[in-house]
DNA sequence: AAATCCCGCAACCGCCAGGAC
DNA sequence: CGTCCTGGCGGTTGCGGGATT
């Protein structure tokens, strides 16, 4: 854990740091990140609360790996939008841009080398790392994006069979707590000890959290006609 | 058993867009 | 209209842990 000149903690978040956020964003919501930064006393920047919260502490993450529906989902709508992974993610319920992005660079790195492995002549006419990246989703897309677009509606069904992420705990913890402190709040209070964290008395109130793992998974129907519905036609 | 390599992922950084003033 | 602030996004880095040698 660093800590740079102006007090600002980098690095590793800690447990408690998790929890204080957690409070913090139940009770002011999912905006002013650079607010609940310095109202939490979290000596971290609005950003990294906002990174933190949308990648690992969200209600709605799924965990886990990425399932092969969902990677063929992520091979066609990158072959339509390229790396617009926010996007992306909100085709995938659960999932996360950040998460898409490195399963994206990881997996085309591998099937990049296995490629290279099986035709290692054509390395010879690649020049950069990226063209063979390509190269290998195209393949890719070709073979599965038919397949692929009949088995994407299945996905939702499948999030409901999922899977128990790590944040469980902490949300098994708060809940257990939750009556005693969702009423009544005010600033002066929270600040004091709504959120003195080892959070026993935290409040977290559930309503709020079916709110929010709603809203931010929810499909930008902006974005949405598109393709899939053009494309399940096909 | 120790050293090294590789992969997955959390977190940070820089840039940009939109809104408030 | 210009400036500042905030939040969102894509790219990149670095660490931890498992696999391999």
């Amino acid at each position: 854990m660093v800590v740079t000149k102006e007090g600002i903690r980098k690095g590793p978040w800690t447990e408690q740091e998790d929890l204080q956020l957690v409070c913090f964003v139940s009770l002011f919501g999912e905006r002013r990140w650079d607010f609940i930064a310095k109202v939490s006393g979290l000596k971290r920047t609005g950003k990294s609360c906002r990174l933190r919260w949308v990648n690992y502490l969200h209600p709605g993450l799924k965990r886990g790996r990425i399932t092969p529906q969902e990677e063929r989902l992520i091979l066609e709508l990158h072959s339509q939008w390229g790396n617009r992974w926010s996007r992306i993610a909100r085709r995938l319920p659960g999932r996360t841009d950040n998460e898409i992005k490195n399963y994206w660079r990881t997996h085309m790195r591998k099937m990049a080398q296995e490629r290279k492995k099986s035709s290692p002549l054509s390395s010879s006419t690649c020049s950069s790392e990226s063209e063979q990246l390509e190269e290998a989703v195209g393949m890719e897309k070709h073979e599965q994006s038919s397949y692929m677009m009949t088995r994407a509606l299945d996905i939702k069904e499948e999030d409901e069979v999922l899977k128990v992420y790590p944040m469980d705990q902490i949300w098994n913890e708060i809940a257990g707590t939750l009556e005693s402190t969702t009423s009544g709040l005010s600033f002066e209070r929270y600040g004091q000890e709504a959120c003195n964290i080892s959070c026993n008395s935290a409040s977290m109130p559930s309503p709020l959290w079916q709110n929010c793992a709603e809203s931010l998974w929810k499909i930008d129907d902006d974005d949405d006609d598109v393709d899939l519905g053009i494309d399940i036609e096909s």
